[in-house]
DNA sequence: CACTTGACTTAGACAAAGTCTATCGTAGGA
DNA sequence: TCCTACGATAGACTTTGTCTAAGTCAAGTG
């Protein structure tokens, strides 16, 4: 999505070549990629990026709702280019490996006035456990 | 729950007055510790319990079951006595204060196979996300 | 095009949370 | 009471992420 770009010049955002590339890796069908990850991807295109840039590009491009954070283990977060169509994640206990899910229903419908103790709910996360066919078979 | 203690001991746990300190902590109505703050209040009783013992005894408990990991930020793993109720979460997004919460409904019937991927899934964790009264007001 | 400037990038220090290791101590059985 | 394997300890180390001070450059101006 070179909209991406676009949108991002449209919110005055610098051009650099730092950004772009981290567009770039994100742009890719790769998705739930850690910073580092993201960080070795772009060193391809760009070997002099640092590690700032790329995890300030990260929390920019979240702040704007560009990409989502993910956080399915205490290990680092993950950033989810798929921003635009909501959706929730099935992880595999072994592995790691990530899939978009698109449970039916709504889970907030299904949190009772007596079960939210005053609070205004705004959002609800939705992670899935269990083993892929990969680590089944293995 | 000296039950917990018992519990401990029947499976051939040598009961050490950092271990025991480390339950009673638990034991109390202040759920979703982090371990630091469990150390805190175990220090509180026994003032040379080292951080390594706490956070020993704390994944010995999440592996008997008799205690959870729950992860609402990025921040510490917080620790959930309460293990024998299946429930989920109600964070506060300003304070992060946690409530324990009963949806209806299994959340798990909600992905349809064809969401499934040939997974084998086994659990589902769900964290609500709003705002606490306390924060609303203020 | 050259100039200017503040937004952007960088290296590396720093921080928080947690793990690991070598050594010391002790619970609990003989 | 003694022995010893299991547990506790201090502190080094790792991972993930944030912050800072100084240098660089994108893009608007003339
Ligand atoms: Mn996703
Ligand atoms: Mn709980
Ligand atoms: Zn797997
Ligand atoms: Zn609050």
């Amino acid at each position: 999505m070179s909209d991406l770009l676009e949108r991002l010049r449209g919110r005055g955002w610098r051009m650099t070549a730092q950004r772009r590339v981290v567009a770039e890796v994100l742009d890719g069908d790769h998705v739930h990629l850690t910073a580092d990850e993201v960080h070795a991807r772009a060193a391809d295109k760009l070997p002099e990026i640092s590690r700032a840039t790329v995890y300030n590009t990260l929390g920019e491009l979240v702040t704007l709702g560009e990409v989502l954070e993910v956080t399915t283990d205490r290990r680092a977060k993950r950033y989810d280019p798929n921003a635009h169509r909501p959706h929730h994640h099935l992880v595999c206990a072994r592995c790691g490996a990530i899939r978009d899910v698109h449970p039916t229903g709504n889970p907030l419908t299904s949190l009772p006035d007596s079960e939210r103790f005053g609070f205004t709910v705004e959002g609800v996360e939705v992670t899935y456990r269990g083993v892929c066919p990969d680590c089944a078979t293995a």
